[in-house]
DNA sequence: AAAAAAATCACCCCATTGGGGTGATTAGTT
DNA sequence: AACTAATCACCCCAATGGGGTGATTTTTTT
């Protein structure tokens, strides 16, 4: 038989945080080793509880939960952040993936699943929100109908890496002029006049 | 009560297409309106099928799986593509999103969760096998022991927008040489002398 | 078969950039 | 006291980037 999952609660409202922490203590295999109402409650023993997974609201008083992610991950750099919150803004979402949590619930799931997710983490999974999973598989998706052909697509992306149009042109096997032709019509195409504009409204527009 | 949910399948093994459209045919609320061993073999018929979904193997005779979603989706524009496969390869995995699959499934799925999900993609989520979802999430992931500091990570990042050192001066407020100055910094930590190269390592570390 | 779009190459100009050197100063951190 | 981060300065020069204005060939669409 396994060791219990140790699970860490970080979150503001006493109502919710109890509830959880019944939720988790009463599933076999579960235990919450400690339940905080904000970061810097936690900061100040959360290592010694040494939690497998910790379940991180956002919306806490003081630090910020998604600051609170790389502080946490420094503290317990083998314990896994899983999110539950209200927030499922592109950019919430987005910016605590980047910063080191590991899945991202938001606060309508079943308890069934947040069981199931705790246990997800901790197993190297990345548990998320029907919601959730759509945004993040959207950020993946370009755009169909690119007004860029094959061949301006592809250089815009090299451009995207850095490339000069040397870089480029030795790369695909084409001369500079040609490279430069491509790019013109590029900025003609997407009416801009610079690298970095077409690259930003590339990739708004998700084109590379 | 609402329609059945059409689905169209293209496996190329018999035994596994014959057992998906048992599966889906057998399952209430749920309709196999054709299925295909190749993309070709779709292409001819599939329009008039009009399927709201599509579970799509990768590894097809003739035409690529991956290749075969942007075709597919100009055919039939508000069809869900799902993904079922045994492929699970980064770089697969990122084509067969970037070119509009709206899910992605690996060939060890139990049956519920094939079912659960081809109504998930219907309904705009974004179903993904545990194994997907920590490839997914990981790919947002920022590397935590970055060399650079952050001034420098902020210019690597402008700089991965295209940005000349004059734009990312002006952006900063600081000096054109403050810029040169980290940008120096950068390639030394880095060990590169180019800002391709920089943004290249950059990315595969993912300190930006 | 005709028209349109994509891909290729050429040569004009010139200010800006990019990368290499080699320094210095100030503020924080350890 | 030593180190890192962040700021600015001036040397050099080839290459780049963006703006013109073309042309040719292949591929795709109509």
């Amino acid at each position: 038989m396994r060791r219990n999952i140790k699970v860490s609660i970080i979150e503001d409202d006493e109502t919710l945080r109890d509830g959880y922490a019944f939720l988790i203590g009463a599933t076999e295999g579960y235990e919450v080793v400690s339940s905080y109402c904000s970061y810097d409650e936690a900061a100040k023993k959360i290592a010694t509880d040494k939690p497998d997974v910790i379940l991180l609201d956002i919306e806490l008083p003081g630090v910020n939960g998604i600051d609170a992610i790389p502080k946490l991950k420094k503290l317990l750099p083998n314990c896994y952040i899983l999110i539950l919150t209200v927030y499922e803004s592109e950019k919430q979402v987005f910016n605590a993936l980047a910063n080191g949590a590991s899945g991202y619930l938001t606060k309508n799931t079943p308890s069934a699943k947040i069981i199931e997710s705790i246990k997800e983490v901790r197993d190297g999974g990345g548990p998320m929100s029907i919601n959730i999973a759509r945004l993040v598989i959207r950020s993946f998706q370009k755009n169909q109908e690119s007004p860029l052909s094959k061949r301006e697509t592809q250089i815009l992306e090299l451009i995207g890496e850095g490339k000069s149009r040397g870089q480029i042109a030795a790369e695909l096997f084409i001369d500079l002029e040609t490279v430069r032709s491509h790019i013109k019509n590029i900025y003609l195409k997407l009416d801009v006049n610079s690298r970095a504009d077409a690259i930003k409204l590339a990739r708004q527009n998700k084109l590379i």
